[in-house]
DNA sequence: CGAGTTTGACCGGCGC
DNA sequence: GCGCCGGTCAAACTCG
């Protein structure tokens, strides 16, 4: 299982970004959902299907991966709601009836889809890692069997749906995990000092994410973490799966965590 | 005053 | 069908 997700990670995920194109480590972005049915909106067109290797076997694992690849199929919730808002006037009309219980449309029949999703863990005091975006809070909630809240985050950004949501882990509370949902569709506001400065243009974003580049270890990169801040040791994505690189360096600046591996490590405890 | 955060409530999905 | 839980909304609040 793990190594399944691990894998995942190590495989190019998706186009994330448009501009993880002007990535000079891009790695292979190739946007894989074979199987994404066209969508009036989809940013990444995605030709390669490089799940479909991974994807045989473990539902859960390529649950998170190709399925939220699939999910995209459906449309980026920022078109979601574009659409939502379009129809202006409906929300305007529930919100007079919103004294009822229905105070809002919110998300219309149609199956949630949501968007591929990327997490990892930093380990580092800050919660809210900066990441060179602007992220603007939405809600907060208690996670179950941790006694750190979960925060969710969304782009500030009009027309960019991504969000993301930070988390400590509960088993060491020194870690945040960060899940990167979305594709922004805007130009980092701001690159230089930010969290992952050391990251070349783009952002982090899955792809950059999924990129082995992402695995440099801290010393080939400035650190834009506190001086407190510690790295977590391979021996812990070791645990996770494997990487070479980061193996060879003996540490490790974030740790690529599938999503639904996060889950599977809590099943097994 | 605008932008961002907090927080309680709501909603939908999912497992039992 | 029911309850749990994750995710989201939006009013109230805070801060610059």
């Amino acid at each position: 299982m793990d190594l399944l997700a691990v894998h995942d990670y190590n495989a190019p995920l998706f186009d994330w970004l448009p501009c993880a194109a002007d990535h000079d480590h891009v790695f292979h972005h190739h946007a894989p959902s074979p199987d994404v049915p066209d969508s009036s909106e989809v940013l990444n067109t995605p030709p390669s299907p490089n799940l479909s290797s991974i994807s045989s076997s473990s539902n859960e694992a390529t649950a998170t991966v190709s399925n939220n690849v699939e999910q995209h199929s459906g449309k980026p919730p920022n078109i979601e709601q574009a659409e939502e808002e379009g129809g202006n006037g409906v929300r305007d009309e529930q919100d007079q009836d919103k004294t009822d219980k229905q105070v809002k449309p919110k998300k219309k029949k149609q199956k949630k889809q949501r968007e591929a999703r990327f997490a990892f863990m930093t380990k580092s005091e800050i919660d809210h890692l900066d990441d060179g975006y602007k992220w603007r809070k939405y809600g907060q909630k208690a996670v179950k069997n941790s006694p750190y809240p979960r925060s969710y985050y969304r782009c500030t950004s009009a027309a960019c749906g991504v969000k993301k949501r930070v988390e400590r882990s509960s088993e060491d509370p020194s870690i945040v995990v960060t899940t990167y949902e979305g594709t922004h569709t805007h130009p980092c506001p701001a690159s230089s000092r930010a969290t992952f400065a050391f990251l070349p243009h783009p952002p982090p974003t899955a792809a950059s994410f999924a990129s082995p580049h992402f695995l440099l270890p801290p010393h080939h990169q400035p650190s834009p973490f506190s001086s407190t801040t510690n790295y977590i040791n391979t021996t812990s994505f070791a645990h996770l799966g494997h990487d070479p690189l980061s193996r060879d360096h003996g540490l490790l600046q974030d740790i690529i965590v599938p999503t639904n591996l996060r889950k599977e490590e809590k099943d097994s405890m």
